[in-house]
RNA sequence: UCCCUGAUAGCUCAGCUGGUAGAGCAAUCGACUGUUAAUCGAUUUGUCGUAAGUUCGAAUCUUACUCGGGGAGCCA
C-alpha cells in the first residue's frame, strides 16, 4: 500500500489506506475512542471502537499519549462536519514510539515557557498556520517578481565595515582580515546588482544587534529587498503597493484554512488591497498637528504619531519625503526642498512600519558630501562610488521586513511567533 | 541604554495591613457509544527566582543580583 498524506485523504474515499502520523489529540469512554491524527499536512480525526476494532488495536489506543508516533490502517470515511470532509475507521495501529509527558499541553502557556520549547512548539495547531502562510508569502513574493522579469540577486550576508550607521553590527572574526559583520542591508550590494540587471531582488536573513525588546523586533530577520534602474520615488511606492497587495491575495487564495484557524476574518485582509493613502512627511505633521501631537517639524515620527496618523485608514499607508535628518546618508535630496529626502514608508494601521525605501542619491559629488556629513569615510565606499562614476542613473529600492508582513497578514501579535526559530535579544536557543 | 512590570505546584495564576501555601488545568485511577481545549468523580504535586537584612516570625517588608514580559529609542 502506497503511502498517503492526509491532505491527500479526499482521494481514498472508501478505501482502506496505511497512514502515519502523531496523536495530536486523544480521547474517549468506554466503548468508542478518538485520535486526531496529525502528519503536518493535515490533522484528520480517527475513530476507534469496541466494536469495529479488535481487542488488540482497543488496548494500544488506550496506551497512547500526545504527540506519540504511530502507524495506523483505516478506512476513509465521509464525515461532513470535519475540515477534510473525512473520517478515519481505525482498524489497526502500530506504535512507533510512546511519547511521554510532552511539556505543551492543550491549556495555557506563557511566552518564556512556549519560546523555550520552540522546537516542539512549533507542532501546535497555530504554530503550523502561522509557518504555512509564511511560507506562501515568501512564494508570493518569488513569484511576483519572477513574473515582472526581475533578477534575483543576493547580497553577501558576511561583509566589512560598509553598510548602514546607526544599528549596531554583530561582529566575527575574518581570518587576517579584521573583522567581518552580519549584514544588516543588501541595499548597496542591491544598487551594483541593479546596474548589471535592471530590475532585481534579493531575500535573506538580516541581522540588527539592537537592544530592542519590542513585539516588532528580532535580531535576525528575513528581509526582501528590490531596486529597479531608472524608476523614481512615485514609480518605487507603486511598486510596493501592487506587491504588497499582490501578496495579500495570494494568502487569501491559498490559505484560507490557516487564516480560518488564525482567526483572521477574510474581510479585514480585503482592507489592504484597497488604494493605499499617500501623505508627505509635511502634510503629516500638519495633520498630527491638529490632532494634539507636540511634534517638531523636521524631527521623525515617534510610534504614537504613526498610530495617529493610521487610525484614520484602514488601508496602508505612505508616508513620503521625511527630513533629510531622519534618514540615511544615500537617499536622494528632494529638487524641491533641499532639507527633505525623496523616501517613503509603509505604514499599516495598528501595526507601523513594513517597508522602507528610498530613492537613491545619484550625484557623485552629492552622495560623496553626504557620506563625509553623516560622519562616514568615503574610502570605505570606494566601490558604491564607483556606481555615480561610471553611468550613474535614476534608481530607487526599498526592503519589506518579511516576519512584519506575516505578522500584519496573520493577525499574530508578536512578531517572534512569525519564524520558525526566533533570534531576539533575550532568546538565541532553540 | 532608559521607563514600566513580573518570578508561588508540570502549566496558568490567587495568596489584602507579616502568623511557614491555595484554585483551575495537566498527570494518575475510575464513569460514560460521537467526542472535537470532551465531560463528570477521586487522588498526587511546592528550597514561594538567588543572596543578605529587618522581625519572636517573611511568599508578603528592605537592599542587591539573576532571569523574564511590555514599551521608548532605532528600525524592517
Amino acid at each position: 500500500m502506497a503511502k498517503i498524506w492526509l491532505r491527500d485523504i479526499k482521494d481514498h474515499l472508501n478505501q482502506e489506506v496505511w497512514l502515519k502520523g502523531w496523536v495530536f489529540n486523544k480521547r474517549g469512554s468506554k466503548k468508542i475512542q478518538f485520535i486526531e491524527l496529525r502528519d503536518g499536512t493535515m490533522v484528520v480525526q480517527g475513530i476507534v471502537t469496541i466494536n469495529d476494532s479488535n481487542q488488540e488495536t482497543w488496548d494500544v489506543c488506550s496506551e497512547l499519549t500526545q504527540e506519540s508516533s504511530i502507524e495506523i490502517r483505516a478506512q476513509v470515511v465521509e464525515h461532513p462536519k470535519s475540515v477534510s470532509g473525512c473520517e478515519l475507521i481505525i482498524k489497526e495501529i502500530k506504535v512507533i514510539q510512546i511519547a511521554v509527558d510532552f511539556p505543551i499541553t492543550k491549556k495555557e502557556h506563557g511566552p518564556d515557557f512556549l519560546l523555550k520549547r520552540r522546537h516542539l512548539w512549533l507542532r501546535s495547531r497555530l504554530q503550523r498556520s502561522i509557518m504555512h502562510v509564511r511560507s506562501q508569502i515568501i512564494k508570493a513574493l518569488h513569484n511576483f517578481f519572477h513574473e515582472k522579469n526581475y533578477t534575483h540577486m543576493d547580497s553577501p550576508i558576511l561583509t566589512g565595515t560598509i553598510g548602514e550607521e546607526g544599528s549596531t553590527l554583530f561582529s566575527t572574526e575574518y581570518f587576517d582580515k579584521g573583522n567581518a559583520y552580519l549584514a544588516q542591508t543588501g541595499q548597496l550590494y542591491l544598487e551594483a546588482s541593479c546596474a548589471a540587471l535592471g530590475k532585481v531582488y534579493c531575500f535573506g536573513p538580516t541581522f540588527r544587534a539592537e537592544k530592542s525588546k519590542t513585539r516588532r523586533h528580532l535580531t535576525e530577520f528575513w528581509m526582501l529587498e528590490a531596486e529597479v534602474a531608472f524608476n523614481n520615488n512615485e514609480d518605487n511606492m507603486d511598486l510596493q503597493e501592487e506587491m504588497f497587495k499582490y501578496v495579500v491575495q495570494h494568502v487569501i487564495d491559498t490559505c484560507p484554512l490557516q487564516l480560518k484557524s488564525l482567526g483572521r476574518k477574510v474581510e479585514d485582509l480585503q482592507k489592504f488591497i484597497q488604494p493605499f493613502a499617500k501623505l508627505s512627511y509635511d502634510d503629516a505633521v500638519d495633520r498630527l498637528h491638529e490632532k494634539g501631537s507636540k511634534i517638531v517639524r523636521g524631527k521623525d515620527l515617534g510610534a504614537e504619531d504613526e498610530v495617529m496618523l493610521t487610525q484614520d485608514y484602514e488601508m496602508p499607508v505612505f508616508i513620503y519625503n521625511y527630513p533629510k535628518s531622519c534618514k540615511a546618508f544615500y537617499m536622494k535630496k528632494d529638487p524641491n526642498n533641499s532639507e527633505r529626502v525623496l523616501c517613503s514608508d509603509l505604514l499599516v494601521p495598528g501595526y507601523g512600519e513594513v517597508i522602507g525605501a528610498s530613492q537613491r542619491e545619484d550625484d557623485l559629488e552629492t552622495l560623496t558630501q553626504n557620506i563625509i556629513d553623516f560622519g562616514l569615510n568615503p574610502e570605505s565606499f570606494d566601490w558604491y562610488l564607483d556606481l555615480r562614476k561610471y553611468g550613474t542613473f535614476e534608481h530607487s529600492g526599498f526592503g519589506i521586513g518579511l516576519e512584519r508582513t506575516v505578522s500584519v497578514i496573520t493577525g499574530v501579535k508578536h512578531i517572534r511567533e512569525t519564524i520558525p526559530f526566533p533570534r531576539m535579544m533575550t532568546h538565541i536557543e532553540p
